[in-house]
DNA sequence: AAGTCGGGGGT
DNA sequence: ACCCCAGACTT
């Protein structure tokens, strides 16, 4: 067996090739409680590239933590769209709002967990980086930096083995240094020690790693497989009147207080069998409206975490002047503007909408057949 | 402990 | 295809 390091030696190992090899971020080039927080929110389970246009959107548009605390939600909601995860914008929000409140944001680690959305990992993270506490932050890098270094192969997520991580951390984080571990081991993950292809000779501990000595990098973290995800169907309809369309906002849970054309998950049965006839349904029930189909604009296929949807889009039409309700199942519906509306889609809506006008722009070559054929093959 | 909750990039 | 990302929250 191989000798677990001394957290000593692992910090003055990470700490100097942290200072040097750093990515230049926006959150670190101008720190602040506010960026940190703010940084951290967007970042859970979300990649540094991914997060760096939304970062500079909020900077822009609500410079200080005041300015996003008086923001209506709608706005934020709006601003964050398309980055996923959107209980995280509302959990922002309240933060903002609670922290303001208490009079800015606390640098205590138990005080920031009584943040929406901060839990322990984001807590450490922002009493680290951001106020120089050494408190400890373990994300999904930490977890497999850790774990290989200390050639762990118990599951690092279940409770012992993370309390013991979560300690060996804490010891590598002291004061004085604790914002260049925490962005150090979280560095050492995203650009060295990474899931795949690991850069063991950039790594400022492949002579102390245990994994690296006993072969077991390639392995390590051991982690639980994860479930494919379920297959649904369902089906869109994509209404317009003369230069508006109509949407709904859905409620809190999947996609919470976004907006999107009206749709709904369907049996398999009917979306193989007839589902022209199943849009009219779910018009019929979710906005109270009576449509007929016009045109088929093929299939959209839309993966989330734990769901597959494929979605059958239809362009549907309504008497002029009619009125919409439902069942309530949508928080609003409302006619916005066809070519820039104004409200925060998802990626999945703005699939639908691509889809509609893609089937728009070029008129069927049989016209009449989309009526007859339904859910028939003219798709796509 | 297990399920919910987006979207995208790397391999 | 599959993995997993600067995770939190609910049940």
């Amino acid at each position: 067996m191989t000798a677990v390091a001394d957290a000593a030696d692992l910090r003055d190992r990470l700490v100097p090739w942290y200072r040097r090899v750093a990515r230049s971020l926006p959150w670190r080039d101008a720190p602040s409680p506010y960026h940190v927080l703010l940084s951290e929110l967007m970042l859970q389970q979300t990649r540094v590239e991914t997060v760096l246009p939304y970062f500079a959107r909020f900077t822009r548009r609500w410079p200080t933590l005041e300015a996003l605390a008086a923001a209506d939600l709608d706005d934020v909601l709006h601003a964050w769209a398309g980055l996923g995860y959107y209980r995280r914008a509302r959990a922002l929000h309240a933060a903002a709002q609670a922290a303001v409140a208490a009079g800015g944001l606390p640098s205590d680690p138990a005080a920031l967990q009584a943040l929406p959305g901060v839990g322990p990992y984001t807590a450490g993270a922002i009493a680290s980086i951001a106020f120089g506490v050494p408190a400890p932050a373990v994300d999904g890098n930490v977890e497999r930096v850790v774990c290989r270094v200390d050639g762990r192969q118990d599951d690092p997520r279940k409770g012992p083995a993370r309390r013991a991580l979560t300690a060996r951390v804490a010891a590598l984080t002291a004061p004085g240094v604790a914002s260049e571990v925490t962005q150090g081991l979280m560095e050492l993950g995203a650009t060295v020690c990474t899931p795949r292809s690991p850069r063991c000779g950039s790594c400022p501990w492949t002579d102390v790693c245990v994994a690296r000595a006993e072969g077991l990098v390639d392995v390590l973290p051991r982690l639980p497989a994860r479930k494919a995800p379920v297959a649904v169907r369902g089906v869109a309809g994509v209404l317009r009147a003369g230069d508006t369309l109509l949407l709904g906002r859905r409620p809190e849970g999947l996609l919470g207080g976004l907006w999107e054309p009206v749709m709904d998950e369907v049996t398999d049965a009917d979306a193989e069998g007839d589902a022209a006839a199943a849009v009219v349904e779910v018009y019929a029930r979710r906005a109270g409206v009576a449509v007929d189909v016009v045109r088929n604009a093929g299939r959209v296929v839309h993966v989330f975490t734990h769901r597959r949807l494929t979605l059958d889009v239809f362009e549907v039409r309504a008497d002029p002047g009619t009125r919409v309700g439902g069942d309530g199942s949508y928080d609003a519906l409302a006619f916005v503007d066809a070519h820039a509306p104004d409200v925060a889609l998802s990626k999945l809506a703005r699939k639908v909408l691509d889809a509609a006008d893609g089937a728009r722009r070029q008129p069927p070559l049989l016209d009449g057949l989309a009526h007859r054929d339904g859910a028939g093959g003219d798709a796509g």
